[in-house]
RNA sequence: GCCCGAGUGGCGGAAUGGUAGACGCAGCGGAUUCAAAAUCCGUCGCCGCAAGGCAUGCGAGUUCGAGUCUCGCCUCGGGCACCA
């Protein structure tokens, strides 16, 4: 054996397993099914370590589960319609298509040099017309089982990509890739019925026990259900049709409390009072302030008395005024409330500011004190009720609420209803690089669905990217088709899906990639459901909601089995990889940033290649503005896939950012050639050399295997690489004879194998195992070798530790604590003090109390 | 503001309520070398010559025993938000 070489070892043992299809996943009625899946990735171009990191993690799962006797399931596709692709063609010419299947070569090409047990026979790309084909012939579905509907909507307007973006994909008031000030505009759009399934969505979290907490919390949050009461108002002096304003509150507690009704700007009492103009310069104003959280935040609470007057549901003699206020929202609740400054803020601050009475409705004491500020405890806490209408004095805000609610339906003036945060979700992009809806426009038929023998629906080549706006409005004929209905010229639908739609369902169909269906009954059910899900935490809320309401979605059309409406059944979000950031400024006083590879690192400090003091900012997510990005191809071209594996497994735990060092990356290296050094010496070793060390190799041997498959069941893979290390110290030192050396060292191999399978294959073969280490049966511990004979125990005074015996196994308390008490340091420290009490811990420790 | 999560050596991080700091990095000492790199061996929380003392953000509490459990604070990170 030669010196380490992994540019040798790696395209080597990467062509035995293509050879022997080591990954081809096959549906095996004897084995059981293991389906572990990674987010795939948008074919941008360029792998980064997050990819390394995502896709390791994976792999570690599907080489262990493999070793263990599944069926594994674990392929790799690309998500590949959006946004990037068009702006691609803007800028730099060429077309969407030629640069994304461009790009996904060029990542594909990549991704193989990781050595990634992935199965590519069924690599999908969501821009296939094979893959959106059928996506659009389950949106025909979900249109027959009523789950998508047409409406004119506010949008929230991307004004630099030119198209409409969802709720959820508009951030801090911009747009989410564009970065542009949202504006509000109203189109026809397309929307899925998620909102159907708020409730389901929500209830079913509580089943999903391998996520997170946090993704469950936050989704949770994202639907946001809450119970109020929603009741009509009686209307003075408003104009016909307006007899009634309906308002909808979680605190019908603080009824008595109300001081004023207020209306959202985009309320169609607002909106029908715009004839006058004093109102229409108040809502223009409204209007304007933008979405922008700073806007918001420092945004002054305005409103407008509009003269009308609403009567109180409890007191038809008290009169409240109505206001148009800009901190009403529209699309929450019914867009009217009634104000009750004494115990929420936002009202507090706007009576305050026009003079509105501030009454409170409960206080901590009962006293009936003015207020300084809002007063507001949580729901929870009992409070005493001086204008309380319903239920005790003195009883919490929950039970307030529920007598309130009560109070109004045995009164009739109102129900108690459930209402959910969580919107119907706005598909249609004006966008050319995505799904095109399957729909045309007939003008005698209307909106009719395409025939699904018609599908795919195909985009055209032929379409320019030198306007702004849908290159589809400007196709000269694409657009042109027959009614399927009734065969008159008709127009197709130029909206395109959310490309959020396309990675929905893809999960599903990797289970049979090649179908003329969207599913084959057998094989999704056969490999549903996702059994490890791994990716980034940034998709906790859009991506897997969206991925859930489709489960269920495509339950109901037919297209998946009722065990899969939860289609993950584990989730994993793994952390960034980090790196330092290198700053220097220039003359102009900008910040100008440097690649590490242009850095020379020093004690204390780092310069430029030619001796320019830099800056060292601390480790953030790796960014190509901020130039602090490592190149995998980079580390693979020097140091081997395994080595950068490796890496990315060890020191952090997964779950949390790791920040990639050159040190460590070095280490890692040196590691591996280390296993390297010590698989070369055992290999020379004289078969029959003796050692005296057999019994206490094995059982190290046995303790590796029981913590490494520990670590790697947990998600600590850090604990299972260092166990790894560990073990591998303990060979090295090892005075064993060659056979038991041997095994030691082939073990170390199979336990390293999902972490960096090439070298595990090179110290197997090497090392006499048979077969590929890849197709080997996970190592077994002997569980009589994972218990000693004898026990350390630590001999604890009043708590402190203060000396140790060993002792066997099984000696009987008693016997423990007599020779305990006779060791010489216990002794010295009780010195002839009393013992009080003693505990034995059997196998862990003894604590004399004195 | 609300909701989560986290604070452990110089650093990344270990630790079913039971010997705090596994493993790795960096550092230090040594071997090898003409020398260096590489490699190998050893050492490595802080104070102290030592005995020993002090140490898991801060302050209490529960316990024979607390990094771990409870309460109150502080700091940092993440998410949500004029959501009625």
């Amino acid at each position: 054996m030669s010196r380490y070489d992994p540019s040798v070892i790696e395209p080597r043992w990467q062509a035995a397993w293509e050879a022997a299809g080591a990954f081809t996943a096959r549906r095996d009625p004897l084995k059981p099914k293991y389906y572990v899946l990674e987010m795939f990735p948008y074919p941008s171009g360029r792998i980064h370590m997050g990819h390394v990191r995502n896709y390791t993690m994976g792999d570690v799962v599907a080489r262990y589960k493999s070793a263990s006797g599944f069926s594994v399931l674990h392929p790799m596709g690309w998500d590949a319609f959006g946004m990037p692709a068009e702006n691609a063609a803007m800028e730099r010419g060429g077309h969407p298509k030629d640069w994304t299947y461009g790009n996904i070569a060029d990542m594909k090409a990549q991704m193989k040099p990781l050595g990634l047990s992935i199965d590519w026979s069924r690599e999908l790309a969501t821009c296939d017309p094979e893959y959106y084909g059928q996506q659009q012939a389950m949106f025909i579905d979900m249109m027959e089982a009523g789950l998508v509907y047409r409406k004119a909507a506010v949008v929230n307007w991307d004004p630099v990509d030119m198209t409409v973006l969802a709720n959820e994909q508009v951030i801090d008031g911009k747009g989410w890739r564009s970065g542009a000030a949202v504006e509000r505009r109203e189109l026809v759009q397309w929307f899925f019925k998620i909102s159907d399934y708020s409730e389901e969505l929500l209830g079913a979290l509580d089943g999903l026990t391998n996520w997170p907490e946090k993704v469950r919390l936050m989704q949770a949050n994202w639907i946001g259900k809450s119970r109020g009461l929603q009741f009509a108002f009686e209307t003075v002096g408003a104009p016909a049709g307006f007899e009634a304003l309906e308002v909808y509150t979680t605190r019908p507690d603080t009824l008595m409390g109300a001081s004023f009704a207020a209306i959202s700007p985009d309320h169609p009492l607002a909106r029908a009072l715009e004839g006058d103009p004093a109102v229409a310069e108040f809502v223009a104003k409204c209007r304007k302030g933008g979405t922008s959280a700073e806007e918001i935040e420092t945004a002054e609470k305005i409103g407008y008395d509009t003269g009308i007057r609403v009567k109180h549901p409890l007191d038809p003699n008290w009169e409240l005024p109505v206001w148009i206020a800009n901190f009403i929202l529209m699309d929450y609740g019914t867009g009217a409330i009634f104000g009750c400054p004494a115990h929420d803020q936002r009202d507090f601050d706007f009576a305050t500011k026009y003079a509105l009475p501030i009454k409170p409705v409960f206080t901590a004491d009962g006293s009936d004190a003015a207020l300084a500020e809002a007063f507001v405890p949580m729901k929870s806490e009992k409070v005493h009720y001086i204008r309380g209408f319903a239920g005790e004095a003195v009883q919490t805000g929950d039970e307030g609420v529920a007598a309130a609610i009560a109070h109004a339906e045995a009164n009739g003036y109102g129900k108690g209803v459930t209402k959910f945060r969580l919107r119907d979700w706005g598909i249609s992009r004006q966008r050319y690089w995505g799904c095109p809806i399957p729909v045309v426009h007939c003008p005698t038929c209307g909106v009719v669905p395409e025939k699904k023998e018609n599908l795919p629906v195909e985009l055209p080549y032929d379409v320019s990217f030198d306007k702004p706006g849908n290159p589809l409005d400007r196709h000269p004929s694409w657009r042109d088709c027959a009614c399927p209905k009734c065969g008159a010229p008709a127009k197709r639908e130029t909206d395109t899906m959310d490309t959020f739609v396309d990675s929905s369902w893809y999960y599903a169909r990797f289970t049979a990639p090649r179908a003329t269906t969207p599913t084959v009954a057998e094989d999704a059910d056969y490999w549903m459901n996702v059994d490890q899900y791994i990716g980034g935490i940034e998709h906790a809320i859009l991506h897997l909601l969206y991925s859930r309401f489709f489960a269920r979605a495509m339950h109901k059309t037919g297209h998946l089995p009722a065990k899969a409406v939860e289609p993950f059944s584990a989730l994993f979000t793994q952390g960034m990889v980090t790196h330092e950031i290198y700053k220097t400024t220039d003359a102009a006083g900008r910040p100008v940033y440097h690649l590490p590879e242009d850095i020379i690192r020093s004690e204390g400090g780092a310069t430029l290649k030619d001796g320019t003091k830099v800056e060292v900012i601390p480790s953030a997510k790796m960014s190509k503005s901020k130039k602090n990005v490592v190149d995998p191809m980079n580390i693979i071209a020097s140091f081997g896939a395994d080595t950068a594996r490796w890496f990315v497994m060890s020191d952090s735990p997964p779950e949390r950012d790791v920040e990639w060092t050159s040190a460590g990356a070095e280490a890692a290296f040196k590691h591996l050639s280390r296993v390297w050094s010590l698989c070369s010496r055992i290999g020379e070793m004289p078969a029959d050399h003796k050692g005296e060390g057999d019994a206490e190799l094995a059982r190290a041997t046995a303790r590796a295997i029981d913590e490494v498959t520990k670590g790697i069941e947990g998600f600590a893979f850090n604990k299972a690489i260092a166990s790894l290390y560990a073990f591998t110290n303990t060979i090295a030192k090892a005075n064993a004879s060659t056979p038991v050396m041997k095994e030691a060292i082939r073990t170390l191999a199979q336990l390293m194998s999902p972490m960096t399978p090439h070298m595990a294959e090179e110290v197997w073969s090497y090392q006499g195992g048979a077969g590929l280490c890849a197709q080997a049966p996970w190592p077994k511990a002997d569980p009589a070798l994972l218990v000693d004979d004898t026990v350390t125990l630590p001999i604890q005074i009043n708590g402190k530790r203060r000396a140790e015996i060993s002792v066997p196994k099984d000696m009987a308390a008693a016997e423990v604590e007599k020779i305990a008490l006779a060791n010489e340091d216990v002794v010295r420290f009780l010195a002839g003090q009393p013992v009080k009490k003693i505990i034995v811990v059997p196998g862990r420790i003894i604590n004399v109390v004195v």
